[in-house]
DNA sequence: AAGTCGGGGTA
DNA sequence: TACCCAGACTT
């Protein structure tokens, strides 16, 4: 019967692909520690790797170990993360790592529950990390495996809909019953893989797939229809004022955002939502002309639920008000400092640019 | 069930 | 431009 899980097939299949063409030189699997595993699925959240490698690398050589992620800054995290967005990722890493030392003796528990329970931790994750740590066997069920999943037995409706994710789960769970004994990590690693170069959202390359025999969607001819794409919806769009002020000394006056909401605990310009906010924020924070303010070019940024239009405005010579930009929310930074910290990636683009 | 959170790849 | 990606969390 094609597309049936009953069939045991398609994972043996898949590992069989795997050992002679999946990836087996990626950063986090040498060598595969609990932690680096880790850190690794936390940063491929919605982000692919390539992107990720460079992150990984940087991050792993200057927080090599849990306990010492946990004992680092706020600050100093973010500034590693800064440009991978999703920021609350890197929060909840934080999060996690201080709650490991306090709970778990300084590592990440074994126990599907007690990960799951973690910040940043869900369900998918913590079957990550335990198939690719401990050999666990437990299923994941992400975007690659979502699409291979949705293709190979035929499932319709947008993976996004609780009720087909419900679906593929149970069929997620399934296979992982036909992994042979050791081979979790490799089977874990293979799905994302084979997802990533052969089963592909465009083109996907069915000629020298190792599941053909068996795909519904290939059988039906519905390989380009599968999976259901998500139901369209307009963008909305938001606008902003940005202040860029310079004092005398050609410093920058940066603001750090809130833990939680957009650019969450990195480091940015002044902001309002209007120009007459920003007037009035001006007025009570420095001595200067408003008016005077030169227009940078327009910044249009967008996000995945709306666009933002964000206006700089650029002021020289700024004299702040006394004890103004002195604290740990608002400060001067010089040229070589903004290096150091962690800038939302329009608004770093904009400083470089300067 | 829908909304919130980025930046980059891809067609 | 529009959609998607190694999702998790909040409401």
């Amino acid at each position: 019967m094609i597309g049936d899980p009953a069939s045991g097939d398609f994972a043996p299949r898949l590992l069989r692909w795997f050992d002679r063409h999946g990836r087996h030189g990626l950063p986090w699997q040498h060598p595969r520690t609990p932690y680096r595993v880790w850190l690794s699925e936390i940063m491929l959240q919605q982000t692919q790797v390539a992107t990720v490698v460079p992150y990984f690398l940087r991050f792993v050589e200057r927080f090599p170990t849990l306990p010492g992620l946990a004992a680092a800054s706020t600050d100093e995290v973010m500034a590693h993360w800064a440009g991978l967005g999703y920021y609350a990722r890197a929060r909840n890493l934080h999060a996690a790592a201080k709650r490991c030392v306090e709970r778990h003796g300084g590592e990440l528990p074994q126990d599907f529950d007690a990960l799951h329970a973690l910040p940043g931790i869900g369900r998918s994750t913590a079957g990550a990390i335990l198939a690719q740590a401990w050999g666990g066997r437990r299923a994941i069920l992400d975007g690659n495996v979502k699409r291979v999943l949705a293709r190979w037995h035929g499932v319709e409706g947008w993976p996004g809909a609780p009720a087909v994710e419900k679906r593929l789960w149970a069929l997620a769970e399934a296979h992982v019953e036909h992994v042979p004994d050791g081979r979790m990590a490799d089977y874990t690693q293979a799905q994302m893989d084979f997802g990533a170069t052969l089963c592909t959202r465009a083109n996907p390359a069915c000629l020298p797939c190792p599941v053909r025999e068996g795909c519904s969607a290939l059988h039906e001819g519905r390989v380009d229809a599968l999976p259901t794409p998500r139901p369209g919806k307009p963008l909305p769009e938001r606008e902003a004022v940005a202040l860029l002020l310079e004092n005398a000394r050609g410093e920058l006056l940066l603001q750090r955002r809130p833990p939680t909401g957009i650019w969450a605990s990195l480091w940015t310009l002044p902001q309002a939502d209007t120009d007459a906010l920003m007037r009035r924020w001006f007025a009570r924070e420095a001595d200067g002309d408003y008016d005077a303010a030169e227009e940078l070019p327009l910044i249009v940024h967008t996000f995945s639920h709306y666009r933002l239009r964000l206006q700089p405005r650029r002021l020289r010579k700024v004299a702040p008000r006394p004890g103004v930009g002195d604290n740990e929310d608002l400060r001067w930074v010089t040229r070589t400092e903004l290096a150091a910290l962690g800038l939302p990636a329009p608004i770093r683009k904009l400083l470089d640019s300067l």
